[in-house]
This record gives C-alpha cells, structure tokens and sequence, in this order.
DNA sequence: TGATAATTTGACCGGTTGGTAAACATTACA
DNA sequence: TGTAATGTTTACCAACCGGTCAAATTATCA
C-alpha cells in the first residue's frame, strides 16, 4: 500500500519534490488559462506529462492542488509590498513598489491571473487568508503612507485606495493581456508597453501624489 | 415544427422579447459569478424560472447565449467613453469620466465580471470586437487626449496608458469586490467606499495630470 | 540479490452536463 | 371555432470529468 502525500512523515523523497513541482507548474498553466472550473485533470496531466492517476497519486484531489498553489502564490504575490519600507524616502519606496508589481505581472503573468481568477469567482477557497494575513499586512502598510502623508511627504490621500489603485493598474497589464494587446495593436504592443506604462504610471502616482523629485 | 431564433425573419412576439430578456439576466447572474465553463445551463435555466429545454429552445446552445450576452455588454459598457467629448473641458471630461465608469462598477458589477472573466480566459469570442470597435474607439478618444496634451491643457502622457489606468481602478471595484472588502473590514466595507473611492481617483488622476482646478 | 516500499498505469465507475426527441399545451389568426 | 404555428415539458442520451482500483513497474536498501 502507498501512502503519498498524507502519510509522509517529514522527508520528501527527490522524486516526490520533483514531481509536486512538476505538477503544480502544469496546474499553474492549466489554472491561470482556464479557471477552476475550466482547467481538467487529463489537461494537467498531459501538460505535466503523466498519467492522471499518477498525477492524483500526489495531489488527492484537483481541489488539493489548487489550494496548494494558490498558497505558494499568494505568498510570493505579496512580497513586494512585504518590502514597502516605513523608514525608507516616500517618492523611492512608492516608485519601486509600483516597477516590482509592474515586472511582476510582465514576469509572472500566470500567478496574477490565478489570483485574478480566485477572487472574481468569490474566493471561495481563500477568504480566510484574505480577512487574515492580507488584511493585516495592508493595514500595517497603510499605516505607513498615513503617517508619511501626516508628515507632509506626500498628499493627503486614504492610503486603503492607494494601494488598491496600484494592484489594479499594475495587474491590468497581466490579467487584461488580451486586451491591451488588441488595443495597442501589433505596432506597439512588443514588450515595450511594460516600460511605457512603467513611465505612465511613475508619472501619474508620483505627480499626483504630490512627491514630485524633492530637492535635496 | 418549431423554428425559434434562428428562423424568425423580422418581428419578435412578446412572449420571445420578453423570455430572451429573462434568459439573458439570467446567464448574466450565472456566467458572471461562475464564468463560462462553471456556469451550468440547468442552474440559468433555474434561475431564469424555466426548464433547460425551453431554454435552449431560445438559445440553441449554452455558446450562444453567452456570446448574445457578451455582445450587449460590451457595447453599453462603452458608453461611458463614447461620451467623452473632445470639444469639453478636459478637467471635467476626465473627472466625469472616472465617475461614471466607477458608477458603472457600483450598479452593475455583473457586467463587468463576466467582461473581465471572457478577457482573463484569453477573450476567445470577442477578439475580433477588441481589435476592431473597441480599438478604433480608444484610437480616437486617444487623439483627443494628445491634442489636450498638446495644448498644455494636461501633462503629456500616453494617452492609451492613461485609459488602461482608468479602466483598470474603477473596474477593481467590481471585479475584486471580495478583496476590497476583505481589506477594508466590516467597518469600512460599506457603500461608502465607492464615494471613498471617487475622491480619491479624482485627486490621483487630476493632480497627477496636472489638471488642478483651472483659474477662469 | 531479494524483499519491501514507492511509483505508475490502464481500465473502469458514477455523477454531471450540454443537448435532443417527441409528445403535449398554448397562442395566433383565418 | 378550427387549425397551424409557437411554446413548453418529460424523458432521455452520449460525452466528459473527477476519482478509484488493482495490477504492473521501478526504486530502495538490508
């Protein structure tokens, strides 16, 4: 009798760390394409290049492996804002968090629209991680710009909408690809448009916050 | 022998008129919260109080329901940016803008879910629609945008960046509805953010494109 | 090497889903 | 009112899908 995942106790064998990775960058592909719903176990195992019961013999069920990922990715989603530093210039923390979201949604596409799909079905899976940890990271971090704005560093503005603002414009270039694409055309749709909405988007959060280059 | 949609040659009876509009809200409630592979004909036959069969006797197939859907939304859904005026006062036109498209995210979040799901799946039936109308549209308004820059009656920027920005901060409140709330709390997630919202887009996008209230 | 555990697979199952067939009911209208 | 067109429903089907099983294959290591 095998007892996979559930039954190990602490080690993973190379073979089963391998394979769990193996699987979940297929799920990821089929996921971020399709959605829960959408996304079948024959399409992940084919992309994974396994048979689906082999697939199912590491993750239990689909909704396992959807979790797991969606874990793995929330977590790393969040880093940038991890890195928003409270001791740090206003004008540099806010202009690096908005090109770290930025390359991430050139670099990262698929985890964005994972994410992006999560939370339009509801979020059934994650509310929870939402409410919590999220939650409490971007109050912390609002607490943060509150206080520069009190000093006087930058405009008075809520700090909850800010922050909401620079997920969605950000995003946007991952999970409305399509669109921007169409919209653009072929001309001027090449890899460019990351470093034009990068200078858009500096322009348009730094100037309007008022935190225009502060002379020395 | 009954030939329904395909079939009819001009008029529409009543009873068709009215059952397709059913049908229609229907699918929009269904596909929106589950998009299209989760959203199943039983439960829109069952929300739009009819059996499946009758359902489809309006619409042969659960593929052309959602395009007939699709079709509709798109084209009031850009309505907001049609009325942009070229010959108005940029502050305003910009200002009114932001308020009504994220109006149109308070009253009909459903609309701008099931947008946001076909674009997230690739936009596999409306690609052509994206290139053409939708491009041509933004082309245009586009324009306008870099004469006001021209002018000097706003900063210069990317007029189509500017757009993307619009579209994504306003439609982040319905499509991540689930989020925002989480992070707002309980206390704060009432119907309140959406003016909460409006103040502070404004103050972003006017200040940030140095469009600050003009002296007569 | 031999035995035990871990891994892999083909065949299969029950429930769901999109869609059909045909009988039945209702409406429109000559 | 009669009848033909339109609308509605019950019963059903074939394909798909998540998941299981038992047998086969491969790795582990005493």
């Amino acid at each position: 009798m095998a007892l996979p995942r559930a039954a190990r106790t602490q080690r993973r064998t190379r073979i089963q760390e391998a394979k769990e990775e193996q699987i979940l960058e297929a799920a990821l592909e089929v996921f971020s394409l399709h959605g829960f719903r959408g996304a079948t176990v024959d399409q992940i195992a084919e992309v994974a290049g396994m048979s689906k019961p082999n697939l199912l013999y590491y993750f239990r069920t689909k909704e396992a492996m959807h979790r797991a990922l969606i874990t793995r990715v929330l977590d790393t989603w969040l880093d940038p804002l991890r890195e928003f530093d409270a001791e740090g210039n206003p004008v540099s923390e806010i202009r690096s968090y908005i090109r770290r979201k930025l390359e991430m949604a050139r670099d990262f596409p698929r985890e964005s629209r994972l994410f992006a799909n999560e939370i339009l079905q509801g979020a059934p899976n994650i509310e929870d991680e939402l409410k919590g940890p999220l939650k409490s990271l971007v109050d912390e971090k609002a607490e943060v710009i509150r206080t520069w704005a009190k000093a006087g560093k930058i405009a008075k503005c809520d700090p909850y909408h800010l922050i909401f603002s620079i997920w969605s414009t950000t995003q946007h270039y991952a999970d409305f690809d399509v669109q921007v694409r169409a919209v653009l055309g072929q001309n001027q749709a090449g890899e460019g448009r990351f470093e034009d909405a990068a200078r858009f988007l500096e322009q348009l959060f730094l100037t309007g916050l008022n935190v225009s280059e502060q002379p020395a």
